[in-house]
DNA sequence: TCTATTAATCGTAATATTGCGATATATAAA
DNA sequence: TTTATATATCGCAATATTACGATTAATAGA
């Protein structure tokens, strides 16, 4: 199939599972990381530093921007991008509730 | 292609990417979330609350077991299954650290 | 205006993922 | 031993993802 089904689970397992997806590759893992290290980088600036064709990057652009993580503007004939200060909070917050909800107890396994 | 390249990104960058994509489907978000909320879990108890087939949800255990963050324990004829705490931990001090890693300095986009 | 630069999109090939039924395996219970 | 139950694995079909080159579109500069 290829087909996630997502009817039968609850919005947040299904809003979880989309970010993480978005964020299920390492080309998105360096992008998120060169914005926040650099709090903005130019398009062109990924291309160079990323071992992937400047098309392909562009998409996986287009997968963070899709989830709101990332925003871009136009500056010129280049594009800014930069992390999208809400939405990142908003999944920081999701996280750390997430990987809180968790302490041993018993010893089960 | 449907190939990821990991060559040309760090350790770090991989390993989280595998992660996140590891997460990336209800499903696996949902297991996660029942043996957080129970401890541990019969494999047979996903089986009846997911809407998935028992070959189909095996998989998703299988792959949730691949990057360590849960395991399992032959229990008669079943399988009880919880979370791995030293991987959670692991994981967990990884994502603070990058979601904490980001602070909106400027006004950049 | 013409040209160069930047980034998005299109088309396509290769591979991965998802989901299921059927089957295999293993243990418990009768 | 036979049967029932639980789980993993296999094989397959449908769809998604990844990557790239080629093309398009849009702006800046000569």
């Amino acid at each position: 199939m290829g087909i996630t089904k997502t009817a039968g689970f609850t919005e947040t397992q299904n809003r979880r599972a989309v970010i993480f997806k978005a964020l299920g590759h390492p080309a998105r893992v360096a992008i998120i990381e060169m914005l926040i290290k650099r709090q903005a980088c130019i398009c062109n600036d990924m291309v160079e530093e990323l071992p992937l064709s400047q098309s392909t990057i562009s998409q996986h652009l287009r997968e963070l921007k899709e989830i709101g993580i990332i925003k871009g503007e136009i500056e010129g004939t280049s594009i800014c991008y930069c992390i999208n200060e809400s939405v990142w909070n908003e999944i920081k917050t999701d996280f750390t509730q997430l990987f809180g909800s968790y302490t041993m107890k018993g010893n089960c396994c």
